[in-house]
DNA sequence: ACGTCAAATCAAAGCGCTTTGGATGCGTTA
DNA sequence: TAACGCATCCAAAGCGCTTTGATTTGACGT
């Protein structure tokens, strides 16, 4: 453009050799014009600047073979030198990538965000992430119109994939991502849905299940399980698991002694506490969330009782960063599993899926370890 | 890479020619998926579909004045039902803004990922997002090359600003951000930087003295500190609080009951634990989060001390929900500010700097409430 | 000196949107 | 009737990149 400008006002015209001569002048040329602009740098900028075609530059900055050693090394180093890096929404425009991968969350139940479970387990994907190359983009929904935002960011394109969060017994968003044809991964199953999707899971069923036989093993029969808001699937396979164990030994689930809600400390602390009140309260009670147990905890001990010797205690335990069992000896028993880990995992499958989309569609479960700590001990009046 | 490995399985070798071959059976192809998937939306389909330009549609759906009313009410409708929304990338292409904001987290202290309070103050930043239809962008920064990824960004153009999380005294990216004209806001301020920039920030200092001289007040004079990590601006200001305090009444801060590290639970736990142990123990506690407060309220438990009687408690509250400081009565006596409330008003500052450039840099202070819960009393042996 | 071939490079056409600078049609005014 | 203003609409030029199809270059054999 510049050159043909200049050969016209020159009135010359274009003769072979000239090449070498205008690429001498407008490397000068761009040099002044960038310290004097302060220039912004784009790849028209950059290739002028180096006196090379924009798709060579391209092609050295993008690892293509095509380019000779000794070029792509002076553009690498030029491109460092000029804090270069290609814009991004050109870049995705052109390639129909954007090297993001997106979290969408419910607006109402934006206690998600807030649950520092999710915290750990969106650090874990992170680092998968970054290492990758990808960035990680959250979006809030209003939950009138989640369908139409999940169209909506399928067209946008501004995500390569999803990472579903909370998935409930039937959930809709299987189907219509499915539909879509945006790679996802859950993280959870949804047991109602039967086409196949991706998913990475604990084994929540088995878990609850072994709690609870190591509780009735100690000689507790009154268990009270304070679960996980129950549409969500995971809590309703924990509750399976609990369930199971008791119908093992021949015993009927006792709905006083269930209950349901957001894992919070109050939460812990106001049912644990309530139970204490009532008629034949629970020797043991089995816990969702690490931090319900503390909540927990701090009935018993409003309650002037000793954890571990007059009410035994397991809960789950997601590992989490800020809030972890103990040292070197578990505050609580427990069944363990890392949900950081789980991030961590989870996007790395679906990264490989967007990576290789003809494979079949990946699924993982983690079990979880029951670890022993000092919140369980017998049954009080079991000898 | 596909077409490599097709070659290889075919026993073929490359020849000039085979090039437009693939492209047009791979055109061919994706042409046949379109038409199987369902046509792909984009504004030329929409506005082939209306009989319309691409001008006209675009300026109906963005209320440009220019348009008859019946015209835009029939685009609107259209797109509705066929599920058109504009493609970010190439939308951000053109507009040049990315509708989107950016949380840089450094990678090293990616401990603040899984901190709730940032998952609090994210909560509360994305609500104020999605209110102004904007995305959150997160990604994880490797510490050594800091500047170059924030240059990156800059450049890359996928946020139109960024908040900075957890400054330090002298945080270079301040003066790096400033000069990049990249628009951002700091939570929490830097000391040691003169320049002007955006900001939203508690007054940790009075905070953190109120609460010092609360437990003055009550006789104690052996208070300990438990604060974040020093480096940090805010864990520095409320250390100066403190010390400000106790000067003022004749007291020198003991370093022995200075402690400072992640605010985990565990940390709370074991250095209350040490201090416990020690000859002289303090008689009070300030604590810098909730988090390790609980961790404090178990190491007293475990010393077989009663919180509030033997040994006082005043936290720093950020609110958070999944941790609330109880119900009607707070479990702590605590200093209170919310959070999430702060990245609701950080993320409002932040879009209305991208939208009025031209405004000065706004600041912002929030003063934190104390409000007295059951963790404090009078020093023991003071009558 | 000339043709050949592979290696190295380039110009230009997209990607899907916004926006500029007209065009078109039509009722009003001189 | 011509000139004008106004309300609608449009063609085409970007935005910054990748990728296609073509061209240039230089080494080599004859």
């Amino acid at each position: 453009m510049i050159t043909n400008a200049l050969m016209l006002h020159c009135g010359l015209s274009w003769r072979p050799g000239f090449g070498l001569l205008f690429r001498r002048v407008s490397r000068l040329w761009s040099v002044y014009a960038s310290a004097l602009i302060g220039q912004i740098m784009n790849l028209k900028t950059l290739s002028e600047h180096l006196g090379l075609s924009q798709t060579t530059v391209s092609r050295a900055l993008n690892g293509y073979p095509e380019v000779s050693e000794k070029t792509r090394q002076r553009v690498l180093e030029s491109a460092r030198k000029l804090n270069y890096s290609p814009n991004a929404r050109a870049k995705g425009l052109a390639t129909g990538k954007s090297m993001a991968i997106g979290h969408v969350i419910a607006r109402s139940s934006r206690h998600e965000m807030v649950n520092p479970v999710f915290g750990d387990y969106t650090a874990g994907a992170g680092e998968s992430y970054s290492a990758a190359g990808y960035d990680m983009l959250i979006s809030l929904v209003d939950d009138d119109n989640e369908e139409q935002f999940y169209r909506a960011i399928k067209s946008k394109g501004n995500v390569d994939g999803l990472i579903v969060h909370g998935p409930k017994m039937e959930d809709t968003r299987i189907d219509l991502l499915s539909s879509l044809g945006l790679p996802f991964l859950s993280h959870g199953r949804a047991s109602n849905v039967t086409r196949n999707y991706a998913w990475l899971d604990v084994n929540n069923c088995r878990a609850f299940q072994r709690a609870t036989e190591f509780l009735l093993d100690l000689g507790h029969r009154r268990i009270a399980l304070l679960n996980g808001l129950e549409f969500l699937d995971f809590a309703h396979r924990r509750r399976q698991g609990y369930i199971k164990a008791l119908a093992g030994r021949g015993l009927e689930p006792e709905p006083a002694l269930m209950r349901s809600d957001e894992m919070t400390e109050i939460y812990g602390y106001r049912e644990t506490r309530a139970m204490l009140e009532a008629d034949d309260p629970p020797t043991a009670v089995l816990c969702s969330s690490i931090i319900s147990a503390i909540g927990v905890r701090r009935a018993l001990s409003d309650a002037g009782l000793t954890m571990g010797r007059d009410v035994s205690v397991i809960t789950y335990d997601d590992d989490l960063s800020y809030m972890s069992n103990g040292q070197e000896v578990p505050i609580f028993t427990a069944t363990r599993s890392s949900v950081r880990e789980a991030g961590r995992l989870s996007a790395q499958m679906l990264l490989d899926m967007i990576r290789n989309p003809g494979l079949p569609l990946p699924t993982h479960l983690m079990e979880a370890d029951l670890i022993i700590g000092q919140s369980t001990g017998p049954a009080p009046n079991h000898t």
